[in-house]
DNA sequence: TAGGGCCTGGACAACGTTGTCAGCCCCGGG
DNA sequence: CCCGGGGCTGACAACGTTGTCCAGGCCCTA
């Protein structure tokens, strides 16, 4: 009758077993799901077999209504609940996938996490969200983590540089996609937004309206976002046949601090640079800061849309990227993957968008 | 030689289940992991029982550095990696715990999210999150799932405000914390942020610059949050002897386009508002864009920050809350719970705290 | 040299579910 | 009356791991 019955089952009902020795048995580990009654649970109550309720459960047919009413009434009275941990190393396949970001609290990775998530959830699968700090180390734990928990698929927006790692686990069948960054020294499916062509019109906007000395401000080139965003700097203003002065040039700082100091260098000093092309969101933040304290107009172009970059006197032009779409991109990927429509790796490129607001259509100010 | 052996298992080195007929055992369904070694395959490639396998993979002691090699290396060598899913089915902790939350684009949340991983990393707890799109019915379908993967613990952000459907997996032992609203119907922890004082001390803060019309635009009263802050509302100006008008206030609307209209609508006529509270970020970014196309100055309070507040002209002032603290403080809550340190369920409440910045010390418009 | 303890390793039974297969019952047809 | 067949059911063996317990082998002491 109890539901929780805490101590030996020498219940009724179970005269299969009564024979066997229980006392040598394994003991219960601590308490498991607090005793969480199972389908031989449900079974005994509703006086039917194990299988009639796992039938019951998957809506399998070939339950008579009356067995089948039973059967729920014995599940609602006990609140049985069926354990998906079982059922996963039964069957093989987890209905789950994993998403290893750098930063969830990262307005851009929001909305890509949102949109991987919503993917799953049309496909029957939840979503195990990891943040690596942009950590080598960190993304490479997580990641396995994930495999030993039989992930399905990894979206996985690289931190490292190395991916080798993941080898053994793709060849087991861990679906894998990468986003944002392409995946390093193995050949994996990558979703990219156009770095480089997003930074090259981004900055050849600025030499349009009349800049000359342009700065870049942007993340370590390890990362490879930042590194193309830093080619595509160079290519615009080569296309322009502008000599790249290099004290212009700002690479590998990320935090608030260094960058402020980075920016008020390159426009300080006797020939300032007139406008500045920020490398991501966070940078472009942080330069907007800078630029608010000076007394006079500094053209701005970043890398990524801020929100309310709109309502900003000027607004701010920004090279955008749809993290949303690039997320639903790479998880569309994914399931294709594990639908077993698996064609080779493939990089897929998404365009970026040049919003003009009025930060980067300032001129620079007269020559001297 | 080969790790991946695609077919029966008929190798070498597995003499003691040769004698049973394989023939007549359940198919593998479909492909399973991809056939994924176990640890009975390195077992028999190291020549050693399945159990010492174990104790090395679990650095259990009681195993000769020698024979730790020999594992070490069929580890290795078949790239075999523990899984997850039966350890957890054997152990009954699953070294996880979920998260469902209204919408993980929302800037708000995702802080929030990013501390209860935090916390959950420092457990050795991986986080599954779940977006409801605040929707009830979706909320309970995700926490099920969750409590039916035998997630460790639940931190919810509830959408709905009937929780009766968790008291079973409550009482089987699934820690349970809310954050942002109460629990509805049942008694559980909950993190909240003083929505009420903190209202009620932004509208303060407008009567105090000269107010008297003043508007509140918020959300759904049936949100445990939104009813709170109106009530601040209320209170504040009840405080300062000001009969409302109910054409300042505005409930329910949460989309752009409405939220516009409504304040479009207490903007104008013959006595229009002088100062506007929104609700939560979302109202206030859609408020900002209608005020920024008027012509004269409306003060303006938001509930929660919002990014770049302090880079408008004027300044944002708003009434902050720390998505990040109410997360950390949920989550720590979660795992004392399953620390078994499990007092009696508790409500706690953190302080918001009005950040000045312009916009809420504007002047009433000088009268007529 | 015998006895007892420690260390190492392995057999075995769980954990809770699902796939397979073999019964049982009942019906209809020969 | 018997047999075949079709619904329903339930027994049983996996899935891959860990807890328990026992069997040796070794070393140390008496």
């Amino acid at each position: 009758m109890n539901p929780s019955h805490s101590g030996d089952d020498s219940d009724d009902s179970d005269d299969r077993t009564a024979q066997v020795d229980r006392t040598r048995t394994a003991r219960r580990p601590e308490s498991r799901y607090g005793n969480r009654p199972t389908m031989k649970d449900v079974a005994a109550r509703a006086g039917v077999g194990l299988k009639t309720v796992s039938r019951v459960v998957n809506a399998e047919p070939g339950v008579t209504p009356e067995t089948e009413r039973r059967v729920r009434e014995a599940i609602a009275a006990l609140g049985f609940r069926r354990n998906d941990s079982a059922r996963v190393l039964r069957k093989g396949r987890t209905a789950s996938i994993g998403l290893v970001l750098e930063d969830l609290a990262d307005p851009f990775y929001g909305p890509l996490s949102r949109a991987v998530e919503e993917v799953a959830r049309e496909h029957g699968a939840l979503l195990i969200n990891g943040s690596s700090a942009e950590d080598p180390d960190r993304e490479q734990e997580l990641a396995l983590a994930l495999c030993a928990r039989r992930v399905d698929g990894l979206v996985i927006i690289p931190a490292g540089d190395d991916h080798r790692y993941l080898e053994p686990e793709m060849a087991a069948g861990v679906a894998t996609v990468f986003v944002d960054r392409p995946a390093g020294r193995i050949d994996a499916d990558a979703v990219l937004s156009d770095s480089f062509g997003g930074a090259r019109d981004g900055v050849a906007h600025l030499v349009a309206g009349g800049h000359r000395r342009i700065g870049f401000i942007g993340d370590r080139p390890r990362i490879h976002t930042a590194a193309e965003r830093l080619r595509g700097y160079r290519a615009a203003m080569e296309d322009a046949g502008i000599p790249v002065d290099e004290r212009w040039v700002s690479l590998g700082v990320t935090d608030p601090g260094r960058v402020r100091r980075a920016a008020e260098e390159m426009l300080s000093g006797p020939d300032p640079v007139t406008a500045v092309f920020t490398g991501n969101n966070r940078v472009t933040v942080t330069v907007l800061r800078v630029l608010a304290e000076l007394d006079r107009p500094v053209a701005l172009v970043g890398f990524d849309d801020i929100e309310l970059g709109d309502l900003l006197r000027p607004g701010v032009t920004v090279v955008a990227q749809d993290a949303a779409l690039l997320g639903r991109t790479a998880a569309e990927r994914l399931f294709r993957q594990l639908d077993g429509a698996a064609a080779a790796p493939e990089r897929i490129v998404l365009p970026t968008r040049l919003i003009e607001r009025g930060s980067g259509e300032l001129s620079p100010a007269p020559a001297r």
